[in-house]
DNA sequence: ATGGACTTTTGATCTAGATCAAGATATTGA
DNA sequence: TCAATATCTTGATCTAGATCAAAAGTCCAT
């Protein structure tokens, strides 16, 4: 079992080609004590983006090169999930809807009001973090399901569908008693120390990947 | 425990003050088997609007009285989850974004894809029936846990955490005999077959309703 | 106040699950 | 092939939970 570390504190990646509006940004951002990074094109960002970096994504949409959509699309493709809050002046229905529903979490107008944006970008963060906290969650009782011998995950799924040892033992014929072995070893291996804990882990885990 | 049945098979609510819109959209829907009704105001749909009534609404944005996201903003706030479709020939960002925050399912720009608008519209049926059922199965967890005295809700929260009865007597200044008498009346008001089910369904619970 | 309904509490008993230890079977790499 | 390792299986014993029945305390309405 790795240890798995998060490894920075959230930061807000500004990501515009307007060097006023940066500054302003990161002006605004570090107000209350965030941090902020800034860079000047898609390209840049992209070549310093590390996905395991929590925070947020503010874009502006239109810049040379790559636009901010295209960002925001090549970063859901490539599997992260940075919040992406896009930034436009120019904005119409077909970029917006775009934009949302491939995952942005907002879309603000300039000129923006700086209250608004402050917020949006702390419940971005807010989020951002939870969801890797899910993550790493998730990915612990994986690699503990990955233990398992085929046995056992058989046990597992009786035992979270709530049958009793001896139903099982019937299911699977064999002794009970021998399920119960089979049990306690999914109990230590899932790192489960109750019944209840091992149904939560297992069923949240089921629930987020499909 | 009153009976919860399902009032209808899923309809498509069609909103809007041109009729050949209304027509067409009939007419595509009706070409997959599905029901529609048409109304040519937001004031005639909501005279007849029953939150029971399973299906999606696909509504014009620009109409005379009620505009369409006017209406999509009323059922939200009237706790009405039907799932919206907004169709709009004249769209800007922020009625848009506005849309999609507040629950509109989708977006999309007249003159449409006949493809395209019914794969929304089968996609939002099919949400609409799992949220519903998802609402049906929390309400009767609901009316179980209205149920329990107030000592048998406190050994519900100890026995989900993974407690064990001796812990849970400890924590509650009592003997371990009286929480296994809590423990099984929880197990009968919450219909509960085995802890598995106990827990997988009162986690859902909480986690569905924050 | 008093009967009735509900809640909280407990004892004795029975069953199922956890824990101890370990044999049988299967799989794999030298 | 043979030893090493992993997996699957089981028995005996001990503990915790379920089930039987029921006393004591609370609350409400007549």
């Amino acid at each position: 079992m790795g240890t798995i570390s998060v490894p920075h504190d959230p930061t807000v990646f500004i990501v515009d080609d307007d060097e006023s509006v940066r500054r302003s940004i990161e002006w605004l951002v570090g107000s209350v004590g965030l941090k902020a990074e800034s860079f000047a094109s898609a390209r840049t960002f992209l070549d310093a983006f590390d996905p395991d970096r929590p925070g947020c994504l503010i874009v502006d949409m239109r810049m040379a090169d790559i636009s901010g959509l295209e960002l925001q699309e090549w970063l859901m493709e490539h599997g992260a999930t940075l919040p992406v809050i896009v930034m436009t002046a120019f904005g119409d229905v077909k970029t917006a809807v775009r934009a949302m529903k491939h995952g942005a979490i907002d879309f603000i107008e300039k000129p923006f009001n700086e209250q608004q944006v402050l917020e949006l970008i702390q419940n971005s963060i807010a989020e951002d973090a939870t969801r890797r906290q899910q993550d790493v969650d998730n990915r612990l009782v994986g690699e503990s399901l990955k233990r398992l011998t085929p046995r056992e995950r058989e046990v597992l799924e009786f035992v979270v569908k709530g049958l009793s040892n001896k139903e099982i033992a019937r299911e699977m014929g064999i002794v009970p008693k021998t399920v119960e072995v089979h049990r306690a070893r999914v109990m230590e291996k899932m790192e489960a120390r109750s019944l209840a804990d091992l149904v939560r882990r297992f069923s949240l885990f089921q629930q987020r990947k499909g």
